[in-house]
DNA sequence: TCATTTATCGACCGTTCGGTCTATTTTAAG
DNA sequence: CTTAAAATAGACCGAACGGTCGATAAATGA
């Protein structure tokens, strides 16, 4: 790794909880001077414009929540317990991995109409998400974990939307009670279907 | 209703899918005039501040949300019926009522680390949809429509934010397939409830 | 050690932002 | 119709924005 690549790398991890939290319009070039005590010139060397370096942010956030998702749902050794671990991975509100939140949320929702490319990301970052979940749960039902009439691609949507909905609304409300109900409603339909 | 009301609610009422979809921040002062086709010193006669014209904005599109909400609720007659109303009035993704999709999200994504106040009216109109989900299930319960033991509030958590994380990911996908998904289970599990 | 490439700095540029203010026009009451 | 009040226009302001570029400093290979 060359010296250039450690400071690209280090300024996208310096950026990446400015991005994340502030938006992207949101964040100025000055913010990321100050984050990474660097001047203007010096950060234009490594990424031609705020764009360049804000989709190098994304993929970052993405590939990285990406990573810790995995790395939870590997703890678990059974379906079930596979799928508890996302869960409760997803309910850390409080002391979230990433500063600012789920970064799919963040800049999906401003992206939409501003790039297309952080939104094409995002989307691929939710279509992942969900195909992790179902492969959950179509694992369980090949194991004989789970009930195999279990339509593992509508629950797979439906956990997805309710925590993701969650995320939402505990932002605004400034508190986890309503995620915390949503992961104990989870939790229960997933039991249901242990045999 | 003067003169000057009748302008500034004109103002408003123009500002209002600016600001729903670019953002408050995205939005210039410049954007407003055009669509107004009013000059910069007329605008600010009416507001002191684009701030304050933002938060009359999101006062503006979260009654108005209400009222389009209640009037599809009140169609239904029976519990089940205004539950499936309220559905059907979430789960039009195109053509929405405004434009730029829930306000709710929009603003409160935008507001909760950047405006307090805007943070705050979103907070409330969260809160007011919970509720209101909540005494349509709890009305239903007491006609004997829907089974007794139902848990009420722990459901309309369940259903809004299973929507409004259908919404953001319909908004992020393109489409709203997941949407209808997400709608049909909910149906369902109303469905289930009735006796 | 020296030469050459690479990385960094920070002054500077044009643009756009929210906001102000005075002159002018429009409104509405007597 | 007159006139005082209300509403509007648009030139103007300082600040902050993303981005450029030549001078300077640091790293690197011979």
């Amino acid at each position: 790794m060359t010296k250039a690549e450690r400071t690209r790398q280090f300024i996208i991890e310096q950026s990446a909880p400015l991005f994340n939290t502030k938006g992207v319009a949101g964040t100025a070039m000055s913010d990321i001077m100050e984050a990474t005590k660097m001047a203007k010139g010096g950060l234009y060397g490594h990424f031609e414009s705020k764009d360049e370096l804000s989709h190098a942010v994304v993929d970052y956030c993405l590939s990285s929540l990406g990573e810790k998702i995995t790395a939870a749902i590997n703890k678990g050794k059974t379906a079930k317990e596979k799928l508890f671990a996302y869960l409760d991975f997803i309910s850390k509100t409080e002391n979230p991995p990433l500063q600012g939140g789920c970064p799919m949320i963040n800049f999906g929702m401003e992206a939409d109409d501003t790039s297309a490319a952080i939104n094409q990301k995002v989307k691929q970052g939710m279509e992942w998400s969900v195909n992790k979940i179902t492969g959950i749960i179509i694992e369980g039902i090949g194991t004989g974990e789970f009930y195999a009439n279990w339509n593992a691609k509508e629950f797979a949507i439906k956990l997805f939307s309710m925590t993701e909905g969650a995320i939402v609304i505990a932002r605004v409300m400034g508190n986890n009670s309503h995620m915390l109900t949503v992961i104990k409603m989870l939790k229960n339909e997933i039991e249901e279907q242990v045999i």
